[in-house]
RNA sequence: GCCGGUGUGAUGGAAUGGUAGACGUGACGGACUCAAAAUCCGUUGGUGGCGACACCGUGAGGGUUCGAGUCCCUCCACCGGCACCA
């Protein structure tokens, strides 16, 4: 009998449509498996290769649990808000809400081709009302609690479409669509004080299960130090505080810098002798791009504020100030000491200016570069009582002295900003509040929600900066909540992130039109036990959503502190290179290659993309070889964790495999008892498979599998064989599994049960030994031979075995053994020197 | 520059400090076939040897260990992220 997928998968698609096997009970008796992967967005394109792999993992882990007794929740739902679908429907002359549908169903039929295990009757949609009132409801809980607050910051502005960027549009320093320079505008925003949040943030990271790259990039991005703020006198009569993580250094100041963008310059207007040079600075800097002022520009410039000098509080030196963009508004406290002698910045301002470098920390030589000590164990010196001291001695007792004094605080830093949250775009959640000229920022009334997305002629960016919706004068003018005078609606919308950063909840209780989740349905089902995602949503999506939740559990909405449990990460699928040098045939064409593609010929494998050509269709993948084989090669295609390249060979060995478990069916013997013979292998296999799959290392689960089937093919086999076969492999191709289990006859004898309804085979420790172990024999730990021993044999017993080999005895020969290593059931190794 | 990761046959990739290359592609040989495909059975790291075997081999160089792909030190290359963060 042929193995007919396409046929076999539709059957039982339809047969989990109309059972739905796979609907999550909440609360059941059993104990529940929450297993979740980042929903996607529903791009025109279609669903990418790249999808299935952390989509097909999770399914396999949920499978798994549910075999063993879990109740799962393994949800599904979009992420359709965004920039994408906006571009595409301006292009296109089709309403966003209309491209969204048409891409919801498209995904909707793919994912339901590969045979996931998602409860259909649980999806979610951001850009649905029901939804995204919520998602207002929320940002209306922070804006009450004071941590959505509007204020004027630089946005991303782009000089030639004169509109806002996303950080995302801007591409090394240049507009993503025309290639014009982008600066730096001042605009209203309104912000998330997620920096509030920031020590929870780190410190809770101790208390989930993340995989480790993960925790510590969260932990650099959010970017806690632990320094000193040393407050300097001035000359204006003005003090300054500056930031410093080495208070050691404090002897070497010989300069102190403000930002451009720092207000005191503009206070010290008349003292400034030099204001007009200082102004035109500041000037230039404003117009300067983030990248001239980032990338290109490690120049130091500035200019000395004549007449303003401040007071080092720890020698009383004076010394001179100046206006340099290298000093970041934005970081401590906008000014900065300069320490030439150890910090490269500073010591390269210092050299441009002419300034003093001096020599605090030994250990280098200053005159050259900056000496910054790669442990802390250098020694202080010119530094009064620090002197002598090591580094790390110094930083503490400077701090101490410094807080004594009454010039110096302890004070921790945090790279994190708040978040910039409002976006000029249409295809947003609209901001649920009202500005009103009397009563100021007022919220949309929460019986009101959700403030729907109007529908507009014209969704376009506008030439001023404003969002599309601030066109819209009907919708715009309303009347003020709180007094009823007239007031004008928010045009902003909300970031793609904001519907991203709860939907989880969302998941446990979607129907819910009274709360965002019910209180039951929070404490069945949180928090999330698995999650897997991409890392590249490791710094924002994960960092924006845990926060949220934070907020929720401070507001009683949730009960845990952390939203998921568990955290992995799977790697990107690429394609092949089509200008890859080694696909060349030639030296001269190899020559061509890299002269027209450069570094990007000596890559073999690349991202997918149209332009390449080397994009893979899941489509046509399923229809080739059916979603079993789709499903089965993306997990054997190599390590989860890493990028692999995807290959249409070697989707072959897969598809293969299956043909050779299908075919397994003709030679069976008509027996339900397992063979003695493919015992040890079949217990082998159940632990094997049932450890990889808790690890995500589903490369060597199918591996093991495909062991065990070539053993079957040599060792003949039983249906009792098979059925463990059947079970392991469930998980990994439902599809095919199903139909064999129905031909062999177990569904009919567990009353009609389907595989995936059965148990999750157990097996027993000592039958995945075999009865005798090969064992290997080095001498002088070089490989001679190898011994068969029995499992249980003792120490002595393996030494003599091996001893007694011929090829062993051969090594012996004049030789007398001084130590011998016997590591059970793995190698034995005789140390041994010439006989005296 | 900083942080993180990777480097293993022709190739994708396996290896709790314990027989390097599991499993899969590809290639080669055989069976079946008029033939091909499919399928089944073998072989397949390199060098030398008819052979038994021997030597070499996990980016480079050192080290620790009875034993290192794995641990430590110093480099090199590539990938990802951040980048004047005081």
């Amino acid at each position: 009998m042929k193995y007919d997928f396409a046929a076999i998968e539709k059957k039982w698609q339809d047969k989990w449509e109309e059972l739905k096997p796979y609907a999550a009970v909440t609360g059941s008796d059993k104990p529940k498996f929450y297993g979740l992967i980042e929903f996607p967005y529903p791009s025109a394109a279609g669903l990418h290769v790249g999808h299935p792999r952390p989509f097909t993992a999770i399914d396999i882990v949920s499978r798994k649990k549910r075999m063993e007794g879990y109740n799962v929740l393994f949800p599904i739902g979009y992420d359709a808000f965004g920039l994408p679908t906006e571009n595409f429907a301006i292009k296109n002359h089709i309403h966003p809400s209309i491209v969204t549908k048409q891409n919801v169903e498209n995904f909707t039929r793919q994912l339901k081709m590969l045979g996931y295990g998602f409860d259909w009757d649980r999806v979610v949609d951001t850009t649905d009302p029901k939804y995204y009132k919520w998602t207002q409801w929320i940002f209306l809980q922070l804006f009450k609690k004071g941590l959505a607050y509007k204020t004027t910051m630089p946005v991303n502005w782009c000089t030639s479409c004169k509109c806002v960027l996303a950080n995302e549009e801007v591409v090394e320093g240049v507009c993503e669509r025309c290639g014009a320079p982008v600066v730096r505008k001042e605009k209203s925003q309104w912000m998330l004080g997620i920096t509030k949040y920031a020590d929870r943030l780190i410190d809770d990271l101790d208390d989930v299960d993340f995989i480790e790259r993960v925790k510590t990039q969260q932990r650099n991005w959010i970017g806690r130090s632990t320094g000193t703020e040393v407050t300097f006198k001035t000359s204006t009569g003005d003090d300054v505080t500056v930031y410093t993580t080495r208070a050691d250094t404090l002897y070497g100041v010989s300069y102190m810098v403000i930002s451009p963008e720092h207000p005191l310059l503009n206070k010290w207007k008349d003292i400034i002798g030099n204001w007009d040079e200082v102004e035109a600075y500041k000037e230039a800097a404003s117009r300067k791009s983030d990248f001239e002022r980032g990338e290109l520009n490690k120049d130091k410039t500035g200019v000395r504020l004549q007449g303003v000098e401040a007071t080092n509080p720890a020698n009383g030196a004076t010394v001179p100030m100046f206006v340099s963009d290298y000093v970041l508004m934005g970081y401590g406290t906008g000014i900065v000491m300069g320490v030439p002698g150890h910090d490269q910045r500073d010591w390269d301002f210092a050299t441009k200016f002419g300034l003093p470098i001096v020599e605090v920390v030994s250990g280098g030589d200053v005159t050259k570069e900056a000496f910054v000590a790669k442990d802390d164990s250098a020694i202080m010196v010119n530094s009064d009582f620090l002197n002598g001291m090591t580094v790390a001695e110094a930083i503490p007792a400077m701090k101490k002295y410094a807080v004594e004094q009454g010039w110096g605080k302890e004070q921790v830093n945090f790279k994190l900003r708040d978040w910039v949250f409002s976006r000029q775009r249409y295809w947003g959640e609209p901001i649920p509040l009202v500005n009103c000229p009397t009563c100021g920022w007022v919220p949309v009334p929460e019986s009101e929600l959700p403030l729907v997305l109007p529908q507009v002629e014209s969704y376009e960016p506008t030439d001023d900066g404003e969002s599309p919706l601030s066109k819209m004068t009907d919708w715009v003018n309303t009347t003020c909540p709180c007094c009823g005078a007239p007031a004008k609606r928010e045009t902003d919308t909300m970031p793609q992130w904001a519907g991203s950063s709860w939907y989880f909840l969302r998941y446990m209780d979607p129907h819910n039109d009274n709360e965002l989740v019910s209180k039951e349905a929070e404490e069945y089902w949180g928090p999330v036990d698995w999650y897997n995602g991409g890392m590249e949503h490791t710094t924002l999506h994960l960092l924006y959503s845990r926060f949220w939740h934070k907020f929720l559990y401070d507001i009683g909405v949730v009960h845990t502190k952390e939203p998921y449990a568990k955290r992995t990460s799977h790697g990107m699928i690429l394609g092949k290179n089509p200008h890859y040098v080694g696909f060349a045939e030639t030296e001269e064409e190899k020559q061509a290659l890299i002269e027209k593609y450069g570094s990007q010929a000596q890559r073999p494998a690349v991202k997918m993309s149209k332009s390449l050509g080397n994009v893979v269709n899941p489509d046509d993948v399923v229809k080739a070889y059916g979603a079993d084989t789709m499903r089965l090669y993306i997990m054997f295609i190599g390590d989860f964790e890493k990028t692999a390249t995807w290959s249409d060979d070697a989707v072959k060995g897969s598809k293969r495999f299956l043909d050779r478990c299908w075919n397994l069916m003709d030679m069976a013997q008509d027996s339900f008892e397992v063979s003695k013979k493919n015992e040890a292998i079949t217990h082998k296999t159940i632990k094997k498979v049932g450890d990889d799959i808790e690890a995500l290392k589903l490369n060597t689960a199918i591996a093991a599998l495909m062991t065990m089937v070539n053993e079957f093919y040599s060792n003949g086999v039983t249906k009792g064989d098979l059925e463990y076969l059947m079970l392991l492999l469930s998980p990994f191709a439902p599809h095919m599994v199903e139909e064999m289990w129905e031909l062999t006859g177990f569904a009919a004898k567990n009353d009609g049960k389907m595989a995936m309804q059965m148990d999750w085979p157990k097996y027993d420790e000592s039958k995945t030994v075999d009865a005798e172990r090969e064992m290997a024999v080095q001498v002088n730990g070089k490989l001679r031979s190898t011994i068969i021993v029995a499992a249980d044999a003792d120490e002595q017993t393996i030494i003599d075995t091996a001893c007694a080999d011929e090829k062993i005895q051969r090594q012996l020969n004049g030789m007398q053994i001084v130590k011998t290593i016997v590591v059970k059931n793995k190698i034995i190794n005789l140390i041994v020197k010439p006989a005296k």
